[in-house]
DNA sequence: GGGTATTTGTCCGTATGTATG
DNA sequence: TCATACATACGGACAAATACC
């Protein structure tokens, strides 16, 4: 006869019940009640743990409805026919994960890091506010599922946006949101036909790269020359779609001129193919005229442009979008509706109230003036402390510049020369296509996440660490 | 048998107890119950009417103390005898209570939508409140970019309910939060080696099926029995890695028994692949507690477990995540780490101050609560109205259940019936790898999105639409 | 072999503590 | 605070299956 005698914990949090299916089971588990054994009948079970019937029903029905057991109506509970030797395994070891301790980024006490953007500056009590307003108004609106491309009142207000500053001519309905750049590349390349052959600038963002080829796809990497991307190169290649960064290039900082934007467009028409503009910092212009983007010279629709808030506004609401051709549109339709929106409906709500009521412009020219101020800064301190021993590259625009070093010392040697004096600097050889190959000597310098205040000391001690 | 069906208003300041009570007191004084007629037991009524046992006791109770019936202890209670012309017989009009959707887009006057969830219990003041204190307390932090797994803090509040709640053994670092499942599973199966071979339930998930697909996986679709997936099937097939809905199979809602479940592991060690455990719904089972996890059954960590928000919390949010076993950590950080979260971190914030402050366990509870008394609404509905011509499948757990017609007659004839009678129901053959291929008599009938009061006027509308 | 007592799962009404609003 | 509702636990009634004489 089988013994179920678990200790019951009358004062126990948990209920009885509980504590008679999780020893059972067990039971089961290290072999002590066996496939095909009958289990005590609820009201033997119920007397001699002394508890109620109904505390073992409950306890007998789980077990059923887990699969432990089978129960046969008048006759009585068996156990189910389970692999026991299952439980027997001695599980992995698990070895305790212990959190990353992120003591690093303090290790520096100047970092010039190209990504990190100005936050002191987000008007946080305007989009408070605003976020408010869409949690109370909307209530339930807010937070349903919206429309897979994003919310119609935003991608309008984003359309108005890019046609009044960055020439973009589209309409709402070619515009796509999505959390990141990244997965709307990864969008976009579902859409297309598999056929397409990609093609990047060398060096190129990197992240990109990585998208691209962690989808099979392999880079056509087409060199610079001092107005951007080859055309004769890219011409020479079986590419079909490229992806540039004209406005900036990333990370030369070169801004590609008319010319060459309208060569690149040729290109992608002759072709069929497209090109793939990401506008990623296009806001931030610094000096001469204003260069329209290749979308708004685009009069073939092979232009698909690619923006970001995170730069501009605020990295972790993570909202980005692309606009696509609207002989696209179908193959979107086609291929990328049963993909829903991943970014927060009511960060897209805040957002397009944001933009409607003119914070938006008001924030852009804020930021770009204190960019404007910051980058300044860093020229002028660089011109005092390094000009003559490096060049600096791509000062026109955008949120970081390049440092090539005349005396061709290797950009690891330069990092971690800078290490020493607490300056945090970066690499610019892992943009290139093969990195391993590359002798590279530009040090990549951001300016956007530090202190403007920190800016002339961080170069003094870069000319300390480097001219020493 | 006796059916007591009142119409209940939980709405209503009146208690549920009285408006059952009075509902009876009408229905013996029209004689609609006779004396000598023994009503249905507690227990039975409960369920029926999807209230609590003592509710009914309550009304039970008062009933007898009026003397309209006798309770016979441990055989039921009896409706007195009692002199019929007692009472001024009047026939009571019944007012067709049509609730009229002033929205034009809502075509459809009950829509049994899968997927939607509810709304209007979601906590608004609450989250409104944590948002706040995200915004002001965290200012720079919330908005910074922060790790791409997603925020420590979070990830450790939800390791900490998983365990508990689901069985789910795992520490934060093996968490990473994305944008949604489908997301995820992109992914996911970037850091994975594209050699595995992906076999998938069918009937399926059809949202996972695209994204494998459009990943340019050829799915072996492997055949259900009544415990879910075919291991033999499974065994004959080439697949490394299978996804599976082992709490309540979509869309057929079968809960895997404890065997599968080893037999599942197992195969899935002797092939060296894995398992992607989605548990979508695991939250919500409606007899009984929750069947635990299959990702706490493993030993040698094959099983990837899938989660999200979205159904238990709110859609609009986008927060989901994925737990991956230790031995791939490694891949995550060299393929992956580059991907930047794509959840908010605001949001991350927010959720993570809700777990920790016990809102979460209570929102849960509350849903759980909810969404049962919608689902026994629901079955009540079909028992009285659609019994004898179709069958209820899966109506152990989750937010929805399977109609299936013993007619056979074809599922988009039974959708435009019911579309006829302003009722939308759902197909099922898009769920199977070869929609064309199925004959399928089945229709989904999601119960989450529907308010309460609509589902058994809805129900009412099917029978109408399919029997008359 | 047939009748009967016993055992069985299932269902029933009831009581108590606790969560919810 | 208080009414309401639910989870848990209790003891007994029923009919079918089984064991026993």
């Amino acid at each position: 006869m089988l013994e179920i005698t678990p200790l019951l914990d009358r004062t126990s949090k948990e209920p009885l019940f509980v504590q008679l299916l999780s020893y059972i089971k067990k039971q089961i588990q290290i072999e002590k009640i066996r496939p095909g054994d009958k289990l005590p009948s609820k009201r033997k079970l119920a007397n001699h743990l002394g508890v109620s019937l109904n505390t073992v029903e409950n306890a007998y029905q789980q077990l059923n409805a887990e699969g432990y057991v089978q129960s046969i109506p008048r006759e009585g509970f068996f156990v189910a026919d389970i692999d026991e030797d299952w439980f027997n395994i001695r599980p992995v070891k698990r070895k305790e994960m212990e959190r990353k301790t992120s003591n690093k980024k303090d290790m520096y006490k100047y970092d010039f890091n190209h990504g990190k953007v100005e936050l002191d500056q987000f008007p946080y009590s305007v989009w408070k506010r605003l976020t408010l307003e869409s949690i109370d108004k909307q209530q339930k609106e807010v937070f349903l599922n919206g429309d897979p491309k994003g919310e119609w009142s935003l991608r309008n207000e984003i359309a108005n946006y890019l046609f009044q500053s960055r020439g973009v001519k589209c309409s709402p309905a070619q515009i796509v949101i999505g959390a990141g750049t990244q997965y709307l590349l990864h969008l976009l390349t579902m859409m297309l036909d598999p056929s397409y052959v990609y093609a990047m600038e060398d060096p190129g963002f990197h992240r990109t790269r990585r998208v691209l080829e962690d989808k099979g796809h392999l880079i056509r990497p087409i060199p610079l020359n001092k107005n951007g991307i080859c055309i004769d190169t890219l011409r020479a290649s079986d590419a079909t779609i490229t992806y540039v960064t004209p406005s900036h290039q990333f990370p030369t900082g070169i801004i590609m001129p008319i010319k060459r934007r309208i060569e690149l467009l040729k290109w992608a028409n002759e072709v069929n193919g497209y090109i793939i503009e990401d506008d990623y910092d296009g806001e931030f212009r610094y000096k001469g005229k204003p260069i329209p983007s290749l979308q708004g010279l685009d009069n073939w629709d092979r232009v698909i442009y690619l923006g970001t808030f995170s730069k501009s506004l605020i990295p972790s609401i993570r909202v980005s979008y692309m606009i696509l051709p609207e002989h696209l549109l179908g193959n979107y339709e086609n291929k990328l509706s049963v993909y829903k929106q991943t970014v927060s409906k009511l960060h897209q709500d805040t957002l397009q109230k944001f933009m409607k009521n003119g914070h938006w412009e008001t924030h852009l020219n804020k930021m770009r003036r204190l960019y404007r101020r910051k980058q300044e800064v860093l020229i002028s301190s660089i011109n005092e402390y390094l000009k003559d021993n490096f060049e600096v590259i791509g000062e026109q625009s955008g949120l970081h510049i390049l440092l090539s070093d005349y005396r061709r010392r290797s950009e690891q040697n330069l990092i971690q020369m800078a290490k020493e004096h607490s300056v945090k600097v970066y690499p610019t050889s892992i943009y290139y296509n093969a990195p391993h190959k590359i002798n590279e000597h530009s040090i990549l310098i951001g300016f956007g996440g530090i202190n403007i205040e920190n800016i002339h000391e961080g170069v003094r001690q870069l000319s300390k660490a480097w001219l020493d």
